[in-house]
DNA sequence: ACACAATTGTCAAAACATTGTAAATTCTCT
DNA sequence: AGAGAATTTACAATGTTTTGACAATTGTGT
């Protein structure tokens, strides 16, 4: 999955923004100042960046400058706000591969990423989906059970959504935290045998034989559509 | 058939624009100046506007903030002939969707309207709209409950508007912010919120109990009809 | 087959997060 | 200035996630 790392130091921006790409398929990793968005560059490695020009302690330009240094071919998109009208041709010599003023749209921003990568959008597992008499509409978030709506919590979604996306394949606890519940989030592992048990008990016939939710001893869980 | 309203008074950009419009099947209907074009926009009902700043007689953020009140969910794309950051803000404050700078090719305009138009799903409401006890009339911005006018305000009959567009699907908070609220504009969520309680109030049969307009927790919220 | 260790299933309380609501405040038109 | 709308604030109500105890199960070495 496309990774986006957004350096900004506005969370209005980070909330506005985090949704829409989301709904995308990218994931945004958010930094509020410039070094603490280097070390995230270097420690995540992004697919492309989203940098403010005025960020707190280090100026964006520094971070610009840094980044294409370490990374030359790693596309930069800068935003800037309205006031300082400043130099697109300095800009792009910092490596920036587009720019964004303030305020602007979120789909405006959207669109500038998608040309920026020109990357084909996979529709991996999306909507509908099917398995047994369970019918997943992922767009919709709606889950139905031989035809009768099954309300599904949004963890729960998360986890059914990477089951699907990866069938027959045995899933580690590790995995399925750092997927589905992100990666700075290390909760108990019995938060994942819970979940588990939830999908099993609004999903399998008899919850205690799972079929389709298979766990396999020492390793992880696999689904079995 | 979409129909977009020019309000220009460069002969050359009508010409320019009325080939390439009329052969990807749009409708373009041309104003010379902002009087001519506020009677044509009532008489006509676009589904799109594309509005020059620098009008003779009436100026453009006039025509613009004119035709926004009266018709708030209207996407208005805005020419202006020099790239005006202030311009910017103040037309997005005036309900504009979008911005385009002379000069710019028409293929370049032809995106925006696209990318405008997808964004709206302005196709997809055909107006009057009913469900339940309820019929909206977009246009004439009307709705009635079992025949008698309950009375909208702006944000309310907008997001009435992007549910109705939207049927069974679950939108969050930040969507709705981004697509009813607009641009620049990061109202904290539980404004959503409160919109929507009016909406129940004003809508549903008992707003404790939502039958159409539902929430989706951790997610936002579906319209069903 | 047996005991033992490690892993997983299950439940319910606790901790946490999200949402509903009304009232207060700010904003925007007349 | 005043009315109505939009937004924020503050808190209550609700729903979800995590945690930890314990039971059940599986795997391993003898």
């Amino acid at each position: 999955m496309e990774r986006i790392l957004l350096i900004e130091d506005d969370r209005r921006i980070h909330k506005a923004l985090k949704h829409l790409f989301e709904k995308e398929g990218y994931a945004l990793e958010v930094a509020a100042d410039g070094a603490v968005g280097l070390e995230a560059f270097r420690a995540r490695k992004p697919s492309l960046v989203i940098l403010d020009l005025t960020l707190p302690l280090v100026p964006g330009q520094e971070v610009c400058r840094e980044i294409n240094r370490q990374a030359p071919t790693l596309p930069i998109i800068v935003l800037s706000a309205a006031a300082d009208e400043l130099d697109k041709v300095l800009m792009l010599e910092l490596g920036a591969d587009d720019y964004v003023t303030k305020p602007f749209s979120p789909r405006e921003l959207l669109a500038r990423v998608r040309a920026v990568t020109r990357r084909a959008h996979h529709a991996s597992v999306e909507s509908p989906y099917a398995f047994d008499d369970v019918s997943v509409d992922f767009e919709k978030m709606q889950l139905t059970r031989s035809g009768k709506p099954v309300p599904l919590t949004r963890q729960e979604f998360k986890a059914m959504r990477y089951f699907a996306a990866n069938p027959e394949r045995v899933i580690s606890r590790e995995e399925l935290l750092s997927e589905v519940w992100g990666y700075n989030c290390y909760p108990t592992t019995r938060t994942v045998d819970n979940h588990l048990l939830s999908l099993r008990q609004k999903l399998e016939k008899d919850p205690t034989h799972p079929v389709h939710f298979l766990t396999v001893h020492g390793v992880g869980y696999r689904f079995a559509p």
